[in-house]
RNA sequence: GGCCCCGUCGUCUAGCGGUUAGGACGUCAGGUUUUCAUCCUGAAUAUCGCGGGUUCGAGUCCCGCCGGGGUCACCA
């Protein structure tokens, strides 16, 4: 295996934006490739036009992107093995198709609808009773004739086993019996996802399958194509899925969204990786900030959890808070541009960030806490007055102090307004908590706010003072 | 239902026959702070799903059971 040139692929089919826990499979193939110095490939698998959503390949586009999961080889950015969208492909199929037939690996099947769901009233899992497999050569030729429409269908070992060792779950063994002769060839000669991902998979050389365990059953079909073709299949690796809060399978009915919602919802990449490399997979404690090189490095397909994990919001919140943490000011203030108007003034955002990032957890955490810099707020006397047990008269005099020592100030900066605004509070009868509280919902509207002289100096002092006399007059 | 996979704190996990079963997130308490958050310290939370074996000794090996998940389309 490790003279092998490692190639892996992501094949995500348009029907919709894929959700989080597709995006993770993306990810450990992503790094699964990297770490060995080979391709990560993108492919559209849109056998079925039906399911077809459109604009489903630019959202899947974005996400990559997004994550920074760059395709080496991708319909967007081509390569020496495409076209990469499967419905470009259809002459390719076709021809291995015919092949199947030719070595009898295959068959026609003329069973109509109306039989195929006969079969399944009797018993919802009933198997298709491989009817046409039995056809003589005479029969098909004549139905073929006709013009009647059919499907080619895989001609499966009725007896045994498929053996195989997989990279994450172990040595797997399924019985020949319980698999289908499932669908090769569709009625309207369009592939299914077994015959077209097994041809494309070989014709672009993929050394590795790392896909979901909801695969793993029909991985004997896959298997049986490649010997019929006689080529070597890939390595084949089933991880886990990932489930929602109450431990089922994470579908967009409990809410699975896509990256691009967290995306939308002050999420960083950076985060985002690092939660899904985290969920299935164990490095120090699991709570270390990791960059996608780093990742690669650590990454180890033979360590991948068996487990289905469960999607806990909490730790990827964590994570967020600390990357939000560990980014500069100047990042941030680029990130943050589709979550800030754009009317507010970058120099004083920049101040902003300063102050707010230790206290962000999601991007979108920002702008609240920042908009009463920006416009002025309504706040009533009572509000001020709530603030301690003085008098109307008291809060006042305190307030005119206050007010004086910032206009005479000459360094006005936090230290110095600290240092002067304290003093005065302890002449002023009022506790520390009462006098900077009610300065704190005078200037803000709000009693929760970053450090109280930080803001007066992000306000700047004559807007300070405006606000401290606008309230009490 | 058949087949297959999985089963350690609420969550992600460490553990690879002998440990007081460890860490992180979350939770709670205390400290710091004029507020909130950050940060620091501490605490609680797992009879390792259950029951049998094997062994001097089992979370670690074997069997059964139970529980959870996946799959059984002319969908991927």
């Amino acid at each position: 295996m490790s003279d092998t040139h490692v190639r892996t692929r992501i094949a995500p089919s348009p029907t919709g934006t894929p959700h989080i826990g597709n995006t993770r499979t993306a990810l450990f193939d992503y790094l699964l490739a990297h770490k060995y110095g080979g391709e990560f490939i993108l492919r559209i698998e849109d056998t079925d036009q039906d399911r077809s959503v459109p604009g489903s390949i630019e959202k899947i586009y974005e996400i990559h992107h997004f994550l920074g999961l760059v395709p080496d080889e991708s319909p967007q950015v081509g390569g020496p093995f495409g076209p990469y969208i499967q419905t470009e492909r259809l002459d390719i199929y076709q021809k291995y198709a015919q092949l199947l037939l030719d070595t009898g690996a295959a068959y026609h099947c003329f069973c109509t609808e109306e039989r195929l769901k006969q079969l399944h009233e009797t018993n919802k899992f009933a198997k298709y009773d491989r009817f046409c497999r039995h056809l003589s050569s005479e029969e098909v030729a004549s139905k073929l004739a006709s013009g009647a429409p059919f499907v080619l269908r895989a001609k499966l070992s009725e007896t045994g086993f498929t053996v195989w060792h997989d990279l994450v779950q172990g040595k797997l063994s399924l019985p020949n019996t319980e698999c289908d002769d499932k669908v090769l060839m569709k009625t309207n000669g369009i592939p299914t996802y077994h015959l077209a991902s097994v041809v494309d998979d070989h014709l672009m050389k993929i050394s590795h399958v790392l896909r979901g365990v909801e695969w793993l059953a029909s991985t004997p079909i896959h298997l049986f194509l490649y010997e019929a073709f006689g080529w070597e299949p890939p390595v084949l690796a089933h991880v886990p899925l990932l489930l929602g809060p109450d431990k089922t399978k994470l579908s967009k009915r409990h809410g699975a969204k896509s990256v691009l919602e967290y995306a939308a919802d002050g999420y960083l990449p950076e985060a985002i990786n690092n939660f899904l490399f985290y969920l299935g997979f164990s490095y120090k404690d699991n709570s270390d900030l990791l960059t996608l090189p780093e990742m690669i490095e650590i990454f180890d397909e033979t360590k991948i959890q068996r487990q289905n994990a469960i999607f806990d919001i909490q730790r990827l919140n964590y994570l967020n808070s600390q990357w939000i943490k560990k980014l500069s000011s100047a990042d941030l203030f680029d990130r943050l541009k589709s979550f800030i108007p754009t009317d507010w003034s970058p120099e004083k955002v920049l101040q902003i960030i300063a102050l707010v990032k230790d206290r962000a957890f999601t991007l979108k955490d920002f702008a609240p806490a920042a908009e009463y810099f920006f416009s002025t707020p309504t706040v009533e006397s009572s509000a001020i007055l709530a603030q301690s047990a003085h008098s109307s008269a008291e809060t006042k005099a305190w307030f005119a102090t206050a007010i004086k020592i910032i206009e005479d100030i000459s360094d006005f900066s936090s230290t110095s307004l600290h240092e002067q605004l304290s003093e005065a509070q302890a002449a002023s009868g009022f506790s520390p908590k009462e006098a900077f509280m009610s300065l704190r919902v005078a200037i803000s509207g709000r009693n929760v706010t970053p450090p109280l002289f930080d803001c007066f100096v992000i306000l700047g002092r004559e807007e300070t003072v405006k606000r401290l006399q606008a309230v009490l007059s």
